[in-house]
RNA sequence: GGUCCGGUAGUUCAGCUGGUUAGAAUGCCUGCCUGUCACGCAGGAGGUCACGGGUUCGAGUCCCGUCCGGACCGCCA
């Protein structure tokens, strides 16, 4: 070993022994006849100090000579400072080096590697390896190193076994964009690598393993977002002879688990509201229910005055912020702004002042009287001093519109605080959604999802009504996991297919090995799945996943550090029986 | 596929309605400094203003295009 200690351990009950230390130069303090040299490593910083007339000259020399980055061994004895920093748990101590070794030297860092880096993110994506040197992101990635072994330990103590399952597996039309592997041996053939191991997990389950789960890497080609990466880690999760019941219970145990032993916090127990409350409420199906500000509807209210944009709308729906009666025109002129924006699509937005006097005002006096608006501050349940905001128009999209407006009233509130936590279960999914584009139903979750026993009969006629046993848990507005009760049986399968548009052939063509295992004594099963890079995030309080990855892609899908995607040579084509056009 | 924001010293940024030699902080280099800990003090070096074109007497600044980065919409069963 180079080393006796680390950096993060010496206290003054260690004063007086001799030390080996090794690590990297944080930063020198070159004070003339003293130098501080603080020595870095994973476990913490130690300072060491070399002193004219106490250390040999030409240590004190080669101490000089270092520079930020460089790798040191140094021997020495511990002592207790003169000055303490109580900023630090070595603070108490120095070592006084005797022997400097140079492991090796460094060229400048483009960063500084520090816990306030003056680094951009494309320079440390470009450096990673120098950025996961700071405590910050290493810590991120200690963070997800314990998630992950408390998962495990949960899971293995319910009696689920983790399984591995194969990354080159077979494309397939539903769902997101496959990434795909060219196959050498068979030309014109590919592989696909899995977007999740779903069809595999439920033969394991026809295989009798009745509780499964991996903490896998899952891959789609599609768009990226500060959430969203295209290749990322799964808590996958499937069992047999269950019921939805089970798997809220067993799985709200999961995420309580994870919150006391690595947060410390005892969650409450998960609420559930329905898919249609979540919409009708919040306008969201991962509604952030750490603030309340639900959505009031005053379509009836609003209609017969002559007030053209309520008169046409299909909904009229709104909000009640709390304490912001007193918002100057410029403040509601933003507000209005924000949802007027393409990314939000409102058309305008209404608004209502309660004022502390008692009177109202509002931004449609002209048609409303004061008895009428006091009628809708009564429905939104508003006092003097409230803001009432008010969408309308055709209802999904003005309940889209008006969450947007909700998260941003949350915001300048105060209430989406990254260290409060608010989760909850969203059940009974719709089964199908309808696709303008390719004028057919898809399906909502995926399509070995089972629907409701009692909306089955709605299948023929009224798709998009049919409900499906799926949920979905949220945690401040984010989806963090989600599954359903599948189908078991080749009928159900084999008549979900048809219902999604597939001929007999095509289903066979591409899932006729699962339809097949279902006629081997397949078990009722189900089951969930958690993004666990999200699950990091969320946990250690930030928007963006990356700092929970270690080696993450940026915007465009591309790994800045060792620069891919990129090309292959002539000879690797060949080999594939591949030609680049263009 | 689309929208918005950004690209100026090693780094993070400022640079107004176009106008003299493009600034600050920090980092880096040199010197001084015996209790610092974001040490301090003095001095110094460091710029293809992303790239290409255009407008103009004159462009870091305005316009068009390209590239790169970030956020979002679409997309993500």
């Amino acid at each position: 070993m180079l080393r006796t200690h680390t950096c993060g351990e010496l206290k003054l009950s260690d004063v007086n022994i001799a030390v080996t230390l090794a690590g990297w130069v944080l930063r020198l303090r070159d004070k003339g006849g003293i130098l501080w040299v603080d020595l870095r490593d994973r476990y913490g910083i130690t300072q060491l100090i070399f002193e004219e007339g106490k250390t040999d000259p030409s240590t004190l020399e080669a101490a000089r000579q270092l520079g930020r980055e460089y790798v040191i061994q140094v021997e020495g004895v511990v002592l207790e400072r003169l000055s303490k920093n109580d900023k630090i748990p070595t603070g108490d101590i120095e070592v006084k080096v005797s022997k400097l070794t140079l492991l090796n030297a460094a060229k400048v860092p483009p960063f500084t590697i520090d816990d306030d880096t003056d680094g951009g993110d494309e320079l440390r994506m470009k450096y990673r390896y120098l950025d996961l040197r700071r405590n910050v992101v290493r810590q991120s990635l200690q963070l997800r190193h314990r998630m992950a072994q408390q998962t495990r330990a949960y899971l293995d103590q319910q009696s689920f076994i983790e399984v591995e399952t194969p990354v080159l597996i077979k494309s397939t039309p539903e769902g997101a964009r496959d990434f795909v592997v060219p196959s050498r041996i068979h030309h014109g053939e590919f592989y696909a690598l899995p977007q999740s191991p779903q069809t595999f997990k439920q033969l394991l389950m026809v295989s009798g393993f009745d509780r499964y789960y991996q903490i896998v890497k899952c891959f789609r080609d599609e768009d990226l977002r500060a959430d969203r990466q295209p290749e990322f880690t799964q808590i996958d999760c499937e069992m047999a002879f269950i019921t939805q019941e089970d798997i809220l219970g067993l799985f709200e145990g999961l995420i309580r688990h994870l919150f006391k032993t690595v947060k410390a916090i005892e969650l409450q127990s998960l609420p559930r509201i329905t898919y249609d409350e979540a919409m009708r409420q919040y306008g969201s199906d991962k509604p952030d229910t750490r603030f309340d500000m639900k959505f009031t509807e005053i379509t009836a209210e609003t209609k017969g005055k002559n007030f053209p944009v309520f008169e046409n709308a299909e909904l009229v729906v709104g909000i009640c912020a709390r304490g912001c009666s007193d918002y100057s025109r410029k403040q509601i002129d933003e507000l209005t702004d924000y949802v007027k924006r393409p990314q939000v699509g409102a058309k305008g937005l209404v608004y209502v002042q309660y004022r502390t006097d008692g009177t109202l005002k509002s931004s449609v006096d002209k048609f409303y009287t004061p008895e009428d608006l006091q009628k809708w501050a009564k429905k939104f349940n508003a006092a003097p001093g409230d803001l009432v905001l008010v969408l309308a128009g055709d209802a999904e999209a003005t309940r889209k519109q008006l969450n947007e407006l909700r998260l941003l009233m949350g915001d300048k509130l105060g209430f989406r605080d990254k260290n409060k936590f608010s989760a909850l279960w969203v059940v009974d999914f719709p089964l199908l959604e309808w696709s303008e584009e390719t004028k057919r139903y898809h399906a909502m979750h995926h399509p070995f999802t089972s629907p409701k026993h009692e909306d089955i009969k709605y299948l023929d006629t009224e798709p998009g009504k049919v409900r499906a046993n799926a949920y979905d848990m949220e945690i401040n507005g984010t989806e963090v996991g989600g599954g359903s009760i599948r189908i078991h049986d080749r009928p159900t399968q084999q008549l979900m297919f048809t219902k999604l548009g597939f001929t007999d052939e095509e289903a066979k063509k591409q899932f006729g090995f699962l339809m097949e295992a279902f006629e081997f004594g397949a078990p009722p099963h189900g089951g969930i799945a958690f993004g666990f890079d999200r699950l990091c995030s969320i946990f250690g309080g930030a928007d963006s996943i990356r700092d929970y990855i270690a080696f993450p892609k940026n915007n465009a899908g591309r790994d800045v550090m060792i620069d891919s995607p990129s090309t292959i040579a002539e000879e690797q084509l060949k080999e594939l029986g591949l030609e680049i056009k263009g």
